[in-house]
DNA sequence: CGCGATTGAGTTGTGCACAATTGAATTGCG
DNA sequence: CGCAATTCAATTGTGCACAACTCAATCGCG
């Protein structure tokens, strides 16, 4: 099935037009609060996400990180230094594997949970939305996220 | 209401964790399936997203565009130069309005429509979901960003 | 009319996303 | 064991997002 043959052309890409602006606007908009909420802290948004992983798993190699946040080495790795940077993660290679890097908490790293810890509640509360459509709001993502990865779309029609 | 009194604080970060994970995620996930089916066409997904429009309104001010697509002057002029550059577009002054710049698409720039006509029914195909599954997702993003665009966040709490 | 405020585009600088490549460490196969 | 293939992080280069700023054109109020 790839034709959806009840419906003509000019109505599939209205339809896409609004899905895709939808998505990328809420992902924006998502973006544009969180920088808000986090600008106290002193961290973007991408940051943000590497230290809710860190603060859940306590310290992890930049692999698992990326595979959790489906991110590459090219993006975490100037990441992961500004945190350095910023004192709030080691980064040592592992002395079983010299090929993988650890990242782990520092004492500073741990203590900024506890200035996180209204931010969720602030972000939810902005979304304007009841707990129930938040879950089908997430379900419904994660069934597109899933599909979009399944899907081995070929380069040339 | 800003508390939700009912949920413990570990709970509300999950769940913030979970939202923006997924919308995140889903976010890149979409925009990794336009890379590929773009490709041919010589475009990113930004760029197709302008040139959405255009096909729409056929010529634009620079201010509307960017209304549109949410975007500001300093995304749009770099992506703009880039299309024209690659002769999809012009560029011009309006005469009535020096300050303004109006977007235009070139003949070739009309062209590609045809080329990117099956964009949306390959995309759409790869998300999987049925129609109405989308509309209720398109449904639930808008609100979100609405929600998000009207609540003025304050930097500190 | 004159001048300060506003508007629209562009520029600069920082940070993220991703492709492609590099280089070192490790694995595994013959 | 020895060497080719794989794995992991880092780097390079392109493009986007956004804040802060510049600068010219326009608007509007007195």
């Amino acid at each position: 099935m790839t034709t959806l043959p009840g419906m003509a052309d000019e109505q599939l890409l209205r339809l896409d037009q609004q899905l895709c602006f939808s998505l990328n606007a809420a992902s924006r908009a998502f973006g544009g609060v969180y920088r808000v909420l986090l600008r106290d802290l002193g961290l973007t948004y991408p940051q943000y996400l590497v230290m809710l992983v860190l603060w859940e798993d306590g310290e992890l190699p930049v692999k698992r990180i990326g595979e959790r946040l489906r991110l590459d080495s090219g993006t975490l790795s100037p990441l992961l230094k500004r945190l350095e940077a910023a004192g709030l993660v080691r980064r040592e290679r592992s002395p079983q594997d010299e090929r993988s890097v650890t990242v782990a908490l520092t004492p500073e790293g741990s203590a900024l949970r506890e200035r996180a810890g209204q931010v969720p509640r602030r972000l939810l509360a902005a979304t304007g939305l009841p707990i129930e459509d938040m879950a089908a709001l997430r379900g419904l993502l994660e069934r597109v996220t899933a599909a979009m990865d399944a899907a081995t779309v070929e380069p040339a029609p």
